[in-house]
DNA sequence: GTCTATATGTAGACTGCCTATAGGTAGACA
DNA sequence: TGTCTACCTATAGGCAGTCTACATATAGAC
């Protein structure tokens, strides 16, 4: 997988993971990796500043926690950030759309 | 649209529009826009930089023309560029099902 | 003579994903 | 005791491609 190409798309993607539980960064980028059939391997240094980022919007909201004595950021999506994921999912629906439209062969202007 | 959204697919766009016929700079970013129904309004210090570089690689070549009195530099798809299509083409699919995969509501892990 | 559409092109900013590195705990195993 | 692996968070700096802004030029309308 072409790392530029997820550019833009990462937003969507850790807030989706999130949906439906709170997950620390380690366990997020399992995740992933286990959504996507293994297709998806996003370094921490990725992650991390990215959920750092999304916190500093409000989108998310983290609390440590100490599991078998290590410490774990927990995040978890604010109302802002589920409002936000509906909006990326949409985002997403008509760039697909889009994109794909254009890609598909064959096609002509006007002859 | 996302700007951002864009990265790692540009190739793929330009290739694809070029797959019919041969275009010019400014009649490929019109030819984007007609396909995408408006929603793709790329620059033209996105569009010639780009080109130059696909024809550096040897995805496309290029020939000056004059037409009407002004000069238009058309680029054409070589072999490879026409190879390299194919291999846009998979990976988009690839990508577009791993991020709708990931994106798609309503999924858990374990319950 | 001015405006708009057509047409190509570059410089530099921006941004966000990546590589590389750093620090640390827990448990297995020799 | 030492070493290895898995777990876990985090930052610095590199990099590459898209964008904004600008420069240049012709044709035709008005």
């Amino acid at each position: 997988m072409n790392p530029d190409a997820l550019r833009g798309h990462m937003d969507a993607l850790l807030l989706s993971v999130l949906e439906g539980e709170p997950l620390h960064g380690y366990a997020i980028i399992e995740a992933l990796q286990a959504r996507s059939g293994g297709a998806l391997n996003v370094p921490t240094g990725t992650v991390y500043p990215a959920l750092r980022r999304l916190e500093r919007i409000g989108y998310l909201a983290s609390e440590w926690a100490t599991v078998g004595g290590r410490k774990r950021r927990t995040y978890r999506l604010t109302d802002a950030g589920r409002k936000q994921l509906e909006g990326e999912r949409s985002a997403w629906a008509e760039f697909a759309s889009v994109i794909g439209g254009v890609l598909r062969p064959g096609i002509r202007q006007s002859g």
